[in-house]
DNA sequence: TGCTAAATAGTAATCATTCCTAAACAGGAA
DNA sequence: TTCCTGTTTAGGAATGATTACTATTTAGCA
């Protein structure tokens, strides 16, 4: 993707956000990257133009970038590691409310085919689904005002 | 599903694994729930048979049922955030050797139907299909021996 | 130009996970 | 059955990502 200083500071306007300097500069880097970093590859990233960044503004500014929408976490529920004993194939509901997760069995999810646009030499060995929402009990206590995408991290804003 | 104690030990000694009490009482636990615990909730719901057990040596035999196969882990490469400003309906293949992330654009993948299974009040927002395997760099780098399943912690056995 | 709430940077705290080590134990060999 | 050896266990310390707290600075509006 390929946006400009001003195309940024125009989209932040849009959403309503302050833009400065250091926002700006870590929300190009990350529109410029294909390899999905982590807040420390932005910071690394960044640094250099800004010797006097804190990796906590890094961190901050992804969380406001995300709860606005304008940036998304790839592996959603990455905080701790959580195990199955269930071997056979199969896949997953997680409910952002509650972090539940569910598995669902749908014979049909197992035959999906090889994806296009892939790298000739990758090998996949196995896939799964992983479906987001909201559990019956979870949509129930979530006021219909609240439509702030998944943030796990308070925001005060 | 069911398994009985002497179950597990045969199993066990299948995969060539010992079978201490604590071991058995933890895969006992996971094979028993369906919610996907974490070492921490396994660790309390054996806990209470097992007062001496140490968190830690839930984590140690998670890693061994891991490497010996008989354990997955739902959320691998769970260890950091990693951030993404496509926000344009997408999939993701997932490198088991240097945990690089691609896109898949597949339009296909973007057509799956609401899986069968699901709890009736629960409303799904999006989903996203994990592709995961080797790509060409770590598959060549990969002794064709080496068939250990994805662990991320380096067991010495 | 001044005000005010939000953003920044620095340090400290937290939480999951891993590392290290001595003691206990399982399972095969004698 | 008993012994031996490498594995497992438990405990405490270390690590690494992330969050909390806080004083200072700054963007954006009046």
């Amino acid at each position: 993707m390929n946006l400009s200083l001003e195309d940024i500071q125009q989209k932040f306007r849009d959403y309503g956000l302050k833009s400065t300097p250091q926002r700006t500069a870590i929300y190009q880097a990350l529109v410029h990257s294909t390899a999905h970093p982590t807040a420390e590859d932005l910071f690394t990233q960044v640094s250099p133009a800004y010797p006097m960044l804190s990796l906590n503004t890094v961190y901050y500014t992804l969380s406001v970038l995300r709860t606005a929408g304008l940036v998304q976490e790839v592996n959603i529920g990455h905080d701790r590691a959580r195990f199955d004993a269930n071997l056979s194939p199969h896949h997953h509901v997680i409910c952002q409310g509650c972090q539940g997760i569910l598995d669902i069995m749908d014979p049909r999810l197992n035959r999906l085919t090889s994806p296009t646009g892939l790298p000739k030499d990758f090998e996949i060995t196995s896939y799964q689904v992983a479906f987001r929402g909201y559990c019956g009990k979870c949509r129930r206590s979530r006021s219909p005002k609240t439509t702030s995408p998944s943030g796990r991290r308070p925001v005060t804003q």
